[in-house]
DNA sequence: CGCCAGGGCCATA
DNA sequence: TATGGCCATGGC
């Protein structure tokens, strides 16, 4: 499996290591905080999490009224939005009686078009449930990863659909490679490869063409 | 003070 | 199908 994507990975993965990766305890908090970053800084996701004060989970959300919800997800923005949100991706997983392991049984794209189907749930939270929550193969492409698809060559295309594709047809179809492929690349993008690029001691600056800005 | 952060919905043409 | 406005907080 050559080619510059698994450079790429190689690259990232000599200067970060394995990051086996999601900053949460359980699938369902997975999913929390894939709703709760949408544009939003992870730092204000954790505090938004820290308001639910251990009482996160599905049965909790589903019961809260949405003055309380609301007011628990504020820090992390669009709060509105983001509560109502959670009861529908919630209300979904109860579906699968909460069971993360449950739901990994079936069809990879049967499960992301019942996500899909969700008010406010589109293609990034999607993947991100799909590979981070439970497990399935499915690569994720986030603003770090689009960013890095623009200013480094590679010919990913321009949409969701089509990085995607060109990150699915160039690695092996491993939830493992997904997973931590897609975490670096984030981790880099905090580092070095955000809108306002800091290229000093980035890991992949000797290839890069810094392209569109 | 302005810019930015691990999107997605909806109206418009 | 492809843009553009909108949603909103907190760190820097």
């Amino acid at each position: 499996m050559a080619g510059k994507l698994w450079e790429i990975y190689e690259t990232l993965l000599e200067r970060y290591g394995q990051l086996g990766w999601w900053p949460a305890d359980s699938p369902y908090e997975v999913i929390v905080g894939a709703v709760l970053t949408q544009n939003t800084n992870w730092g204000n996701v954790e505090k938004a999490i820290a308001n639910f004060g251990g009482r996160l989970s599905p049965q909790f959300v589903l019961a809260a009224d949405m003055a309380e919800l609301t007011n628990i997800v504020r820090p992390a923005g669009f709060f509105n939005q983001k509560a109502a949100y959670l009861k529908g991706v919630t209300a979904w997983f109860g579906g699968y009686d909460f069971d993360a392991e449950k739901a990994a049984k079936l069809p990879i794209e049967i499960l992301r078009t019942q996500l899909l189907d969700i008010k406010g749930i589109g293609p990034e939270t999607a993947d991100s449930i799909l590979l981070y929550a439970f497990g399935l193969p499915t690569f994720v492409i986030d603003a770090y990863t689009m960013r890095l698809c623009q200013r480094y060559p590679i010919g990913a295309g321009k949409t969701y659909a089509a990085a995607k594709a060109h990150f699915e047809g160039n690695l092996p179809k491993s939830a493992e490679v997904y997973n931590n492929f897609h975490a670096l690349i984030v981790i880099n993008g905090k580092h070095h490869c955000k809108k306002r690029l800091n290229c000093a001691g980035c890991p992949l600056e000797r290839s890069c063409a810094k392209l569109g800005l």
